[in-house]
DNA sequence: CAATCGTGGCT
DNA sequence: TAGCCAAGATT
């Protein structure tokens, strides 16, 4: 079956640029940028990375804050930060060479069961199965797996099923065809079984149930968040805070930030304004801008406060920026839309 | 281990 | 439209 498989890869393979490569640092590199995320959305940012930092000693070498900027509008930002945080391990501790064997990648932040094995196949042809979302896919049909894929239970029955599944002759031709499979013709909706090389193979096709599988535990509902943005005219400049806490936007700028347990209106703001600010001297105030921002697990309801005064006085982590400036730093989506319709992006 | 971490395209 | 989901990892 694996043969018809690997086949049907070659002759319908898309050109992909980390497809002309065996550098393991580059392999890497469009992993992490492809965790979670389309090939259509990464291609843009795998340009981008593999240009500015062709080598780990640049990506090493690089200030995070620019390699969080070059990331900025990806998403999943720990991604950024762990793999900057890795690639200085590997320069300075392992004499820049990249790890060779399974087990030692995946001790590596932000390298986990499924990175550590596309590696571990595409660079070096080593027998290690990738378990990601179209393998799951491909193999719940496949094999007509019940057993939820989100479910404790399920991920081991799946662990090992792509492991009994792979063709340890060729493993890296083996991952790329399985994943190309599921991207290409195993489809979340509408699989084109018609062209399925494994239809004949297929349970699910043979009852013609692929479209109910996988199967999956639903997720809850997003809570809902309420942030007032200050943005803070005064003359030609603003301030802007970095986010540290252990919340979405690791690392990110933004606005000075107060957020609330509902929606507030100008009354209920100003006063906090005032005291955070601390000052009286407000020339004008406004909110010049609303936004609903939806995150997976969180649904951000965001209001922009524009205040024009003369007598600032900072908190001491803000940073005061020129707002010719602001596009320098890295900011979340979110705000980088405030920016581009107030021209400042 | 279940919850959390972004964003955008599709239906 | 609101939900689903996309080359997952971390805690």
């Amino acid at each position: 079956m694996q043969e018809y498989l690997q086949n049907w890869y070659i002759q319908n393979k898309r050109d992909l640029p980390w497809r002309h490569t065996q550098d393991p640092y580059i392999i890497w590199l469009s992993e992490v940028i492809l965790q979670q995320t389309r090939v259509a959305q990464g291609l843009p940012y795998f340009l981008k990375f593999s240009t500015t930092y062709p080598s780990i000693k640049d990506l090493a070498e690089a200030p995070l804050d620019d390699v969080m900027k070059l990331w900025q509008g990806l998403g999943y930002y720990s991604r950024a930060r762990n793999m900057h945080h890795t690639a200085n391990l590997i320069y300075e501790k392992y004499g820049n060479s990249f790890p060779k064997g399974y087990e030692q990648m995946i001790a590596l932040k932000g390298i986990g069961p499924y990175t550590a094995s596309a590696v571990a196949s595409f660079a070096f042809n080593l027998p290690y199965a990738v378990l990601d979302g179209n393998v799951n896919r491909v193999l719940s049909r496949l094999f007509l797996v019940d057993e939820p894929i989100n479910s404790s239970k399920g991920k081991k029955i799946f662990e090992s099923l792509s492991s009994e599944f792979l063709d340890t002759k060729h493993p890296a031709l083996h991952n790329q065809a399985i994943m190309e499979l599921g991207a290409l013709v195993c489809l979340p909706q509408n699989p084109k079984c018609a062209e399925c090389p494994l239809s004949t193979f297929c349970e699910a096709f043979d009852k013609n149930v692929a479209s109910e599988f996988p199967k999956k535990i639903k997720k809850q509902k997003p809570r809902d968040r309420y942030f007032n943005y200050i943005f803070i005219k005064q003359n030609n400049q603003t301030y802007l805070n970095q986010r540290f806490a252990k919340d979405i936007w690791q690392h990110l700028f933004e606005f000075p930030l107060i957020e609330t347990s509902k929606k507030e209106g100008f009354e209920e703001m100003l006063p906090q304004l005032k005291t955070i600010l601390d000052t009286d001297n407000i020339k004008s105030i406004s909110c010049t801008f609303e936004s609903k921002h939806q995150l997976t697990h969180q649904t951000i309801w965001a209001d922009f406060w524009e205040i024009e005064t003369s007598i600032v006085k900072p908190q001491k982590e803000w940073v005061k920026v020129d707002l010719q400036e602001i596009k320098n730093y890295a900011v979340p989506r979110l705000l980088e839309k405030f920016l581009i319709k107030h021209n400042l992006q």
